[in-house]
DNA sequence: TCAATGCATATGTCCGGACAATCGAACTAC
DNA sequence: GTAGTTCGATTGTCCGGACATATGCATTGA
């Protein structure tokens, strides 16, 4: 029953986190059971030959993740709901291949326009000022899932074709040291016009699913906006929520 | 330029709660402008009588907050982007409220059914026993916005139903000590029924906007399933997202 | 002129201890 | 038998210090 744990000093890999990876694992493989009382911190310290701090760092970060739950005068128990993975700012090729799906991308437009009043209050640049525009369409098992129409900033990124045709734009961000940090969501639906239910293979006022999106990166800085439409049948958004105590 | 912080030693608030709620408002007040430094940890712990520890955790709330950002050998910064709210574990109800929308509620139906496969799966109860469903119109101005159908496990709530009209659910099962944890949704979309078109006053196949969520409370037990559709051109979901770091 | 080095600065990690607040259960008194 | 009380267990808060490590800037060298 006692789950053997261990850190080693030596690594360059913070003890807390070790402690909090292995204890992750142990809930994810299923020797920690839910509602199981994960024992004083005290004892796990001195078993570990850690101090409490350390040990509690590695527990309130697992209680952040929502996997734990601490009471006072009781103990850390492991909460047992079906918790897959908070909600995280997504990528849908990111998605998708974590899904099997095999995503493939079609770029439809890659140009630089002036930005729109909309575009330039997003991305808090000029009205009218030089923007990259790139429209693509993306593809699972070769039928049309969504067409996303981004808006970045110059001088961000190189926007190569080729590039954008076989990854994902966040990780072509993240590939050039941009850190994604917050982005603002709205998620609505909507019937489709006649162009983009001829782009997705749908009949002209079927319902889509839309998603408009303002990254922004650890600056504060807007990096991309996005308006997506998705075809309801093949997508839908999926996840879990923390309540912030 | 130093902003007047002080803390109570003598209040049962937490110190280092007392200071991350002075700096969140220094923040939303505007004293403390996006992108400025926010001096060093050691130097604030002086000027308050705290330890460093204590400085550090009020600080930290507010970088898991997405307020701020550390970077180490330059300082906190207050992140400069429109962070309005993280998203939370929201309720339709308080989302109204807060919006100045005064919501209405319709009890349409409330009655002990058997749970459905469907039903019994989210809650994690037997298939056929029974379980309280809650059918309820939710109106803006008068306008039906959205149509909420929600099942919840029995002996939990006294679903009285003027209750119900005159507050949202997630309010009624906190007020009887119930804390909620997390929750799985799926937003969708789809076009409307007859049946819900005439509910929701839109033509059959107007697109609609889904919603599922099954919301665990802090024991990960299932508190809740809800099937709700909305009206796309009256409501849509909108959120921040803070990356997980 | 430009690159490498060194240094001050700030956060990141970790320690060991102290006392308070809360919960649950055993115990006691009525 | 039941209600109230006490008590042990456990987490919550806070302290003061130590060293590691990354960053930015000034200095130095080619």
């Amino acid at each position: 029953m006692s789950l053997e744990l261990s850190v080693d000093r030596s690594s360059p890999v913070p003890l807390y986190f070790q402690l909090s990876q292995q204890l992750e694992a142990a809930i994810e493989h299923g020797s920690l059971t839910p509602g199981s009382l994960l024992g004083n911190e005290i004892e796990l310290a001195a078993r570990l030959g850690l101090s409490r701090p350390t040990v509690r760092q590695a527990i309130q970060s697992l209680v952040d993740k929502g996997l734990l739950v601490r009471r006072r005068g009781v103990g850390t128990q492991v909460v047992h709901s079906q918790v897959k993975r908070p909600l995280e700012l997504s990528s849908l090729y990111d998605d998708l291949e974590a899904a099997g799906q095999r995503p493939a991308t079609k770029v439809l437009v890659n140009t630089v326009v002036p930005a729109t009043a909309e575009v330039a209050a997003a991305l808090g640049v000029a009205e009218d000022s030089d923007v990259h525009r790139v429209e693509r369409l993306r593809l699972a098992h070769g039928e049309p899932m969504a067409h996303l129409c981004n808006f970045i900033p110059p001088g961000l990124l190189d926007l190569d074709t080729a590039q954008l045709e076989s990854t994902g734009l966040y990780r072509m961000m993240r590939a050039v040291g941009i850190t994604l940090h917050s982005a603002r969501q709205t998620i609505g639906a909507r019937g489709a016009t006649a162009a983009e239910a001829d782009r997705l293979g749908e009949q002209e006022g079927a319902p889509l699913l839309t998603m408009q999106r303002v990254t922004f990166d650890d600056t504060g800085r807007a990096v991309e906006y996005g308006t997506h439409t998705y075809r309801p049948s093949r997508y839908s958004f999926e996840f879990q929520l923390l309540v912030r105590s």
